[in-house]
DNA sequence: CGCCTAATTGAATTCCCTCAAGATTCGTGG
DNA sequence: CCACGAATCTTGAGGGAATTCAATTAGGCG
């Protein structure tokens, strides 16, 4: 993990600069502001929770580097992966706005996270109304991926199924700034993101590489044939897009 | 269904009241001033969609008495619900805050709604910043219910599985203010929930007969023992509790 | 070089689906 | 008030997808 080091350096918060910027905050004064107010950064290990559960919270969490999953476990021992969450998420919107316990966030490969103070947070959006819209719209993405993932659920196979993960995370990784056509999961993340035992993941996984949609070599999950694995997905991301943003 | 001529009658108002007060909304000013807000009312039969899908929207949608459900249609021809709506819920905040093409929420029993401009809500939301707060809330406790639906469908069975929706649907019922045991769905509406086939909805309703926890009368979904249903849910309805509502 | 995690393979089983037909209830109109 | 049609619900049988259990192989890190 090069440049983790130096916090706040210009290419760690580019990825957050680069999510607001998408989700329609433009105006150099607020994104300077927002900037201004991240605090204590730190750098999560792999497997470690990056927010845990808990009540009390006086401050955001912001997602700089690495990927992170919501998840929840279950009384039977199984692990329930919500969604994933890429450089520029925020890891616990839900907890400020309804102070409540909520799901802990994981870190699912070696994470860099920012912090902003709640009392920072509520000045700046009454400042500028437009960096509280900004985190709604956030929100409302974040549920329309739950809504994917409860229709992955319910009626497609299994290899649509993972195939639609794994285009998701591929576009996510893309537009976080990302780079690259590996996807850092494990066949464990997978499973328990889709709700499928590791076993038929791993096959599925096989079935996906036999199809030339992800590349032959074990051990990782590379995607090989972005636009097959797309087709085999029957993969719309529209559902990802914040399209115009106007007002709000 | 009685009241549904006179337009913002008291009664039908109440629900709205009950709810934004248990999301925190608790100055009179500011109650007094959401209702005033509520423009045109109308019923939707039962069937029938009371928000489209369509793009342009210049008011948000209240549904005021009935049921309804958000959903989407498969390009295989089936059905997803996603989650049902009671009165005192919006319809389309998601679309207030990002204007974008949403789900269709169709009424389940026969509904009455109300609607309030968007103009006027932004207005409110200014000068009471406690109202969109409140928004705010029920928008994270929604996407609760969708995390619970995507738990629903990846690692419960059957039985535990619509038997946990129907838990979920009995709180809600009586938090809205609509008492009865009566679960106002069909098997097709919940086969549409819970993802299954309705012939194994049947069977699992059945099931849920045999123990005691549902009515054996026919042709209805009434619950018989609300204690015996929980239990075969293993049914923790914290998820839709709001909770001390101090801040946010 | 050896340990630990992750990936892989096989076999038997279970849950749920599909297809297909029949029964019940309800609304509607004669 | 009854008859009819349309939903909705019910029942049976056979098949397929994914699970569980159990064991083996491969990579990565110290």
């Amino acid at each position: 993990m090069v440049g983790l080091r130096e916090p706040l350096g210009a290419d760690v918060v580019k990825s957050l600069v680069s999510k607001l910027r998408s989700l329609g905050l433009h105006g150099k004064e607020e994104l300077q502001a927002v900037l201004c107010l991240l605090k204590t950064t730190r750098v999560v290990n792999r497997g470690a929770d990056i927010v845990r559960p808990g009540d009390r919270q006086k401050s955001l969490t912001v997602l700089l580097a690495g990927v992170a999953c919501r998840y929840r476990m279950m009384d039977n021992g199984r692990r329930q992966i919500f969604t994933f969450e890429y450089p520029g998420d925020t890891c616990d919107y839900h907890r400020y706005v309804l102070q409540q316990r909520d799901d802990p966030v994981a870190a699912v490969i070696d994470c860099f996270v920012g912090v902003i103070g709640y009392g920072d947070l509520e000045r700046i959006c009454e400042q500028y109304p437009q960096v509280g819209l900004v985190f709604r719209r956030a929100m409302v993405l974040e549920a329309r991926i739950f809504l994917e993932r409860v229709i992955n659920g319910a009626h497609r196979p299994a290899r649509e199924r993972i195939a639609n993960i794994l285009c998701e995370q591929l576009l996510r990784l893309e537009r976080s700034g990302m780079a690259g056509d590996v996807i850092p999961l494990t066949q464990v993340d997978l499973a328990d993101t889709a709700g499928l035992s590791v076993v038929h993941v791993n096959r599925t996984i096989q079935e996906l590489r036999e199809l030339g949609a992800l590349s032959k070599r074990s051990h990782s999950i590379k995607v090989e044939n972005r636009h097959k694995l797309i087709q085999v997905a029957r993969f719309d991301g529209t559902y990802l897009d914040v399209g115009q943003v106007a007002r709000g």
